[in-house]
DNA sequence: TCCAGATGTTTTAAGTCTAAAATGTTTAGG
DNA sequence: CCTAAACATTTTAGACTTAAAACATCTGGA
């Protein structure tokens, strides 16, 4: 409720020691979303290989483009996949070398990179996305629909409390 | 609900073609999920970078040796942290040079090697943990009690789910 | 005893990932 | 126009990661 309150706090007048207070409830929530994560993500990675021979960072770098039908520069890749520019590079890099993306300089702005998928890409993606999302409602199928929906809002709200704190660490 | 009620099921004698079923609030689920857990796993990593110029992996496996004062296995290492038996030899390696770890050979199975944390690592990480666990509440601060305890409780499904369904793969 | 399978670990090859430095390009202010 | 700052991308060095093969050891029958 009160993010401000840490135990690093040290405004109060009357104590200017630390407190140890107690935050094992939220470390065990933090590892429990880890090894949910980990697990969904270590058998769709699984899956995608046995099934289709790709690897998941190539399949997500598709699924961002399939939404993207006049293609997207690397930064905003970088930033919608939460990953680092250089490794962008070195997977467009491959997914080029395959067939699968096409990349080109901007007309306006030759620093930008824009890529798209070409028809051999997207054909791929849409067969491999189709099977995808069976397996996610496969994974996720003991849930009823509200407890998706109540954990859509909960997550929803971590997500904010995080990006709240990412922000307040950047002052 | 009904775990088996897969788009590909073809049980049916009087329809064997597939139906399309929608699951895309399980994907928006999914995706959201992910972006969570990579979005504080980033935030995590930049500060323990920062403040102890340590990386994740390392800590996360300090962390399963110092619930285990008379040390581990390698695989039992690699089963706790869900990554492969040749990832957990490389840090093993790196953290041994670096005198956070002992490695020994099991004196009754000369295949098993034993790790432990030296006092040096034990020390390390504590200070490295408590400062950790106030990131963690930071990052949650914005959820009260009860959220913390109903997302616990979603997870705990989810994770059930998830295992479910990776057994149902393996046969 | 012997040995076929199981088990624990390491090695290998390739890919993914990061932070930081380097490179090239654009833009704004003077 | 010039140039400093901002911006987009690539490069670099090193660490992490996986799957699969190789290696080492143990175990339980025949």
């Amino acid at each position: 409720m009160c993010p401000s309150d840490s135990v690093m706090t040290l405004d109060s007048e009357t104590k200017a020691v630390e407190l140890p207070e107690d935050h094992a409830e939220e470390l065990r929530l933090w590892l429990r979303l880890l090894t949910c994560t980990t697990l969904i993500e270590g058998e769709i990675r699984g899956r995608l290989r046995e099934r289709f021979d790709v690897t998941l960072p190539r399949f997500d770098l598709m699924a961002q483009l399939d939404k993207a039908p006049d293609g997207m520069t690397l930064s905003d890749v970088s930033k919608r996949m939460m990953v680092s520019n250089g490794n962008v590079t070195g997977l467009v890099e491959r997914l080029v070398e395959s067939g699968h993306l096409d990349r080109r300089t901007s007309d306006t702005d030759r620093r930008v990179q824009v890529i798209r998928l070409t028809k051999l890409g997207r054909a791929e993606f849409r067969k491999m996305a189709a099977e995808h999302e069976t397996w996610i409602a496969d994974i996720f199928g003991e849930l009823t629909e509200k407890e998706v929906r109540e954990l859509m809002r909960l997550l929803a709200k971590t997500k904010g409390s995080a990006q709240n704190a990412v922000k307040r660490r950047q002052e």
